[in-house]
DNA sequence: TATGAATGAGACTTCATTCAT
DNA sequence: CATGAATGAAGTCTCATTCAT
């Protein structure tokens, strides 16, 4: 229960020790000017040591992406066993809750943001997280609207449409609340916001009365 | 007809000229990682001139969030001309188009995205920001959501919330469209996706069938 | 009596208002960090125009020695004409006065100072001055001194000691005055301070009672 | 018992090993137009090497000044305890034969020149000096001449003049041997000419037959 | 003569990466 | 495994000098 002695931090967690450093850092500085000491220092190890683990700096991003992108992965497959066919309303507000909850974190938000500020330079990047992050929401969201057509809760609703009104949202009180929060602004709770959210673009899809399918 | 020889070129017009070579520079490279040098050469200057015009790499970024938070605001002046008052729904409509059309052009939001790259390295950008653009994008929000509840056809909606639902679309797009989008991918039209996106907006803050007020 | 209408500044003395702007900047800043353009401000120019006077900032330094050595040969003539021989001790006070009263005035030992600072960098520089200026200064102490022992005043004294005993105090008294004194210290006297080092030296190289001849 | 393989050599004196040759290029080139990397070659590291010990340039000045002004400080104590108050004349003696000889040395002398050409463009420096250096030297004159007035050798002299007659043969040799000895100049001898030059000024401040006190 | 925009070499400084220990 | 001294490439910024006007 306790935290182990300090000198006996499993030794096979360093490299998720390191890429935690790493993120805080890079978030902080953007990666050019994140400095591998830096990394180094908030690891407790080395500069030297990082070589260990990681070949380079880029290693460190493109590791953490992964790493990102494999617990997005996760929370996906979780979304999807929450239901989608049966309700899809349901399921769309479960969904939203847990990522706007997630994303009202600028801990945990940083590995998306991270990905935003840096794709541009490291198209490598831009298409692992397309590959991995964004054609599986696409698929996700395809996948929701179907079932909301099928039970004729929904009307039809192009993809890329659809996905600007799905993720939009979500980007940007990730963006409001880690870049321009301000230190007194008062704390919005994310179900709520979730939750109206989902009020709007829910109703926004929905089959209106004068929509016959 | 033909540009004169290299050194008389409207002078008065430079730190415009080299404003636009940064502003490309910083896009694909990041701030951080951006040569001084690779402006100069893309201003079709030497390195040593752009120091007459800007004293640093940071006051070219300063200067740069600047002017486009000028061509924000001018464009923000405009939407509200368009007339919120009379319709909410065709000005947000009409608003939604030219701000998609906009940024549908990556050369156009290569200045918001910059913002969302470097903002967590500069405070004071993230401030100026703040003040120059998202408040008043607030402020213009609030009034068309007042105009629309004082004509009985909009809801009552959180401000924080309709920030999200408005802006987060906008965003979105522009990531996908600038970042995400692959050499093959079709060419979505602008107007298209912005009324696809505004009819499930405005569907949804509408007042329903089963909404009294 | 009045300063020229300000344009019309005899062209033929611009050299000579440069050079006095360029000790000014060497002086304040030491020649390597001494910039063109502050030398052009404080002569009232361009940075260009310096150009047309002087090919480079090197010239600038040697024109100005040169320029400098003219005055300390100026000074030298007028000290034999005050006639060493008849009375060397009234001629030693007389020179003694001459000189520490003029490197009282920082302005006036400004030259001096820079070619003590900069004559290593510049051996053509410590070349000149020595041939111009020692030298001439050792001819003159040589003289002195003959003049004395001669006329049964002084006793023999080595020239390169003499040279040490005479110039020394008036280097000693230059460096004070410029470069450690504080604010607030008083100011000294030069005429007095003279007569005060010359009763020492004076009475050093004196014929003793026990030193026959 | 010879250097070892490069990168091991004594580790902890690396700082002064950088200091002198920082010393020797400062006094070669002057501090502005010295180039690091030339300082560290001659200290047979590489230019980045130098900033793991010193974080500027200017920080190198500061702490050559400083370890020489602690030199002088150990000489100053050294000339105090041979013992000025029993024998004034002798002390003086004793002290200038000691000055004179490291003076008589170009790379002894290095220090204090380049503290004379550097002091105007480093006003903290020049303060450090004088509180260090001229300050202390004052007091030692002071005590000097305040012994031989009680013993009835010395007559009453000013202590700014005592310090002029008695710094500057030091300071006027230190310049004539460093800056304008010519190659083929005879070698003087720094004991005689201590003795040659204390003899003028110990003459000089001695009671004579006429002074009644 | 004079201007001042422009050039381009060069300097200080930083930092990713290596490697002897 | 770990350290930290060392390297060297690279980048920002400065400034003497030039030149079209």
């Amino acid at each position: 229960m306790t935290s182990p002695p300090k000198r006996t931090r499993r030794p096979e967690a360093r490299p998720d020790e390191i890429l935690d450093a790493a993120l805080a850092v890079f978030t902080e500085n953007g990666f050019a000017a994140a400095r591998v000491e830096d990394i180094a220092i908030r690891a407790g190890l080395s500069k030297g040591a990082i070589y260990l683990y990681f070949p380079s700096k880029d290693a460190m991003l493109k590791a953490l992406i992964e790493r990102s992108v494999g617990a997005l992965a996760r929370a996906g497959e979780q979304m999807v066993a929450s239901g989608a066919a049966s309700d899809p309303e349901a399921a769309y507000r479960a969904v939203l809750t847990m990522i706007l909850t997630a994303m009202s974190d600028p801990n945990i938000s940083a590995a998306p943001r991270l990905v935003l500020a840096e794709a541009q330079r490291f198209p490598e990047l831009a298409n692992y997280y397309r590959t991995h992050v964004i054609d599986t929401g696409q698929r996700m969201i395809r996948a929701l609207l179907a079932a909301g057509v099928e039970t004729g809760v929904f009307r039809r609703v192009d993809t890329d449409v659809a996905m600007r009104a799905f993720a939009g949202p979500v980007i940007a009180h990730m963006f409001l609340t880690a870049i321009f929060r301000l230190p007194g602004d008062p704390d919005l709770d994310p179900t709520d916001m979730a939750n109206s959210i989902a009020d709007i673009i829910l109703n926004g899809i929905k089959v209106g009365p004068g929509d016959p399918s």
